[in-house]
RNA sequence: GGCGACGUGGCCGAGUGGCUUAGGCAGGGGCCUGCAAAGCCCCGUACCCGGGUUCGAUUCCCGGCGUCGCCUCCA
């Protein structure tokens, strides 16, 4: 079973499942008011990969991961663009899916929307009120954070540590709150922006609160396993963990989280910073699984640094991966080899040891075609194993795809020159394809072409 | 100021108190090939600095230096 790290309780522990053979993930998913960046790309994968090889060992996966369509960035941007928030929301979000579509991020069991959700959220805000846990201001409603006993168990800090710190920055509601880490829980509206009925007053949800109720509502109390990138630990993941304790409820009993996607100078990847690297941008330039390779061969947990030259190697790694595909689709397949697989689930249920994982991808692809190179039997159930490995890590490989006809024609043509003894022939049309970006490869049985990345 | 992460060979990136190597990319040599490509074999003896613990530390402890993150709404 999976061992993984839980950010609660700071160590590498199993994750205990509420269900036998059944695993409940809530992952926080995009607030759709701009592009992806390549960091929402990185948690994507992360989490996608942690989805493929929980239900790659048999377990029965629900994973729900909502989508935030109301909220300050996007009432921002409507204003300052002139359109109707919806509108934002709703392109942002189908750009979103069709990245995620192309990085070949299976569609989670479930989407939530925010506003789908609100009266359920009014419903448990005013629960909180009642019980003296949340109370209104002139501007809202706010969770009395010093009620929820070991509030800063995410954070890793205690709440007096927490006001100690944060220097000069702006807090919303500041005024009104009876503390300062008193979060909003309901933001009455100023004219102009989109509201929903309350007992307190027109107005929309905070952010936090929607996880908590669609959450517990989706995958039940006590849920397994929730997830997000590092950023929403605190404050996101620790005021939804406040608002679920202050109610009295269960909620994850495990939390993960990826780490930061940096920039070349080890600096945080981030829209909020201004040095926004797009996702599209990356899918546009490079093979998709390039990225999947090269999150899969960095821990989830470590910085990522997405450069060109790490896109560059992973592309040159996938192709020769793709060559194995290619080399091995005719071979007989026999049951995957035990031993192999084995060692790529000790890697995997070792917090997620994805880099160690490939390693075993690799060296398996490398005796692999040792075992071809010398007609060995064994490859059959060593080329099963690759191909199980890959689908449990949402790698697919390609032995090439289809070869239009001019380059088809050509490759003839090289074979013609080649069987006539005529090299120099042979020799420019070979250049030529290369040149068109095809990789080449001549042998007795005559001249195969793949097409090579746009990179 | 508080809390935390990290510093590994040309690049990326795992891991470990000594045992035979992570892995990928790049590079060198060889086999194969008309030549290439693909593939296979071989090659680099790395772990920020200074102390300490130890028979032995890249790995544990302490102290530096450096980079980075969080401290209320950023995956």
């Amino acid at each position: 079973m999976l061992r993984l790290y839980d950010t609660a309780s700071r160590d590498v522990r199993e994750l205990a499942l509420r269900q036998p053979g059944r695993v409940s993930v809530y992952v926080c998913g995009p607030t759709v008011y701009g592009a992806p960046h390549i960091g929402h790309g990185r948690m994507s994968l992360v989490y996608d990969v942690l989805r493929r090889y929980l239900e790659w060992t048999g377990l029965e996966v629900r994973l729900v991961s909502n989508v935030t369509d109301i909220d300050d960035k996007i009432i921002n941007r409507a204003a300052s663009e002139d359109r109707p928030w919806e509108d934002i929301a709703t392109k942002c979000e189908s750009v979103w899916f069709s990245a995620m579509d192309r990085l070949d991020v299976k569609v989670p069991d479930e989407i939530p929307h925010a506003t789908e959700y609100v009266e359920a959220m009014v419903g448990m805000i005013g629960s909180l009120v009642d019980i003296g846990r949340a109370y209104p201001t002139e501007d809202g409603v706010y969770l009395s954070v010093s009620s929820v006993e070991d509030y800063g168990l995410l954070a890793h800090q205690s709440l007096d540590e927490m006001v100690a710190g944060g220097g000069e920055r702006e807090v919303f509601g500041a005024e009104h709150k009876h503390h300062p880490a008193d979060f909003a829980l309901w933001k009455l509206s100023k004219p102009g922006e989109p509201t929903w009925p309350s007992p307190w007053g027109d107005g929309r949800p905070g952010w936090h609160s929607e996880c908590v109720v669609m959450s517990l509502e989706l995958l039940g109390e006590g849920f397994d396993l929730h997830g997000g990138g590092q950023d929403l630990r605190f404050p996101h993941h620790e005021n939804e963990r406040a608002q679920a304790v202050a109610l009295g409820k269960r909620f994850a009993n495990h939390w993960m989280h990826n780490g930061f996607v940096v920039d070349a100078e080890g600096s945080k990847m981030s829209r909020s910073v201004g040095n926004v690297d797009n996702l599209l941008d990356l899918l546009d330039r490079f093979d998709p699984r390039a990225y999947r390779l090269i999150v899969l061969q960095s821990h989830y947990r470590s910085p990522l640094r997405v450069v060109l030259d790490n896109l560059q190697a992973a592309v040159r790694a996938l192709e020769g991966l793709d060559a194995f595909t290619a080399r091995t689709g005719d071979v007989v397949l026999a049951p995957p080899d035990d031993d192999v697989l084995q060692r790529f689930g000790e890697r995997m249920d070792d917090d997620l040891d994805t880099p160690g994982a490939m390693a075993v991808v690799f060296d398996t692809v490398r005796k692999a075609n040792a075992a071809l190179d010398a007609d060995q039997p064994l490859a059959g159930s060593l080329v099963a194993a690759v191909g199980e490995m890959c689908s449990a890590l949402g790698l697919e490989l390609t032995a090439g795809g289809d070869v239009p006809d001019g380059a088809r024609v050509k490759a003839a043509e090289l074979d013609t020159a080649r069987a006539a003894g005529d090299y120099a022939t042979a020799d420019a049309i070979r250049h030529e394809l290369q040149s068109e970006r095809w990789l080449v490869e001549t042998t007795k049985a005559g001249t195969t072409l793949r097409k090579r990345g746009p990179a």
